[in-house]
DNA sequence: TCAACATATCAACACTCGTTGAAACGTAGA
DNA sequence: TCTACGTTTCAACGAGTGTTGATATGTTGA
């Protein structure tokens, strides 16, 4: 995760509907959802869907694959580790140590299901 | 953290000055920095640069006080892992437990220095 | 092949955002 | 008080973004 890619994820997540697309695909989990479905629980038309849906494969924070006549998504867990790994580098001068643990009190979450790239 | 302050949030971090800002801070740890040296380490003057810094307040993710004639600010620490959570939570329909430790690989980080409200 | 369904693409519009330059404010030292 | 320094505010401009409606693409079953 280099700063472009930085950007343009924290870009995609600071819009409405793309932050609920992706928070529903998070809840989710590795088997993803339907778009058609993801339109339904968002409450975003189809087309506007797809547009969003596209910018936040871009950012690389979901991943798609087709199924019959429905496209799946899934979030991209590996992506999303990964920037917070990078808004979290080198805190503190590079020594965490000094400091108390606030991001090691999240719980441990959802990866992938295989086409992960662990950063 | 609720889903229109994790908007801004996200929606801050998404501009490379403020993404810059935001990460010299961390590194910078709870000591912070001067709005001057900011303004130099990341290429934004002063004026430009105090807009994003008002942008980063507002989103709540960074916080300041001024020391004489300086202004320091500093990340706000807790801030960030609240917005961690809210991206996080919930996370394969409420069982990470069926899920590998992809955020749980994080290094615990820098918390702040008191005026922390912990999420 | 055809019709029905799910999804994606495109152009146009209004709106928001980041940058710039000028000016103002607040603090410290003489 | 005056000057110098650090920081903030303001208006204006150009560029980028989200939404909408119409249209196109791809898939399934008859």
């Amino acid at each position: 995760m280099d700063e472009s890619q930085a950007l343009s994820a924290f870009s995609a997540l600071g819009q409405e509907h793309r932050l609920r697309i992706v928070r529903a695909l998070v809840t989710a989990g590795p088997n993803g959802l339907a778009a058609g479905v993801l339109g339904t629980t968002v409450g975003v038309p189809g087309n506007n869907l797809s547009f969003h849906l596209k910018e936040l494969s871009h950012a690389g924070l979901i991943r798609s694959r087709r199924e019959g006549k429905s496209v799946i998504y899934k979030a991209d867990f590996a992506a999303l580790s990964g920037l917070i790994q990078f808004l979290m580098r080198d805190c503190c001068q590079g020594h965490p140590e000094v400091c108390a643990p606030a991001v090691a009190s999240l719980a441990p979450c959802c990866p992938p299901t295989g086409d992960i790239i662990h950063v």
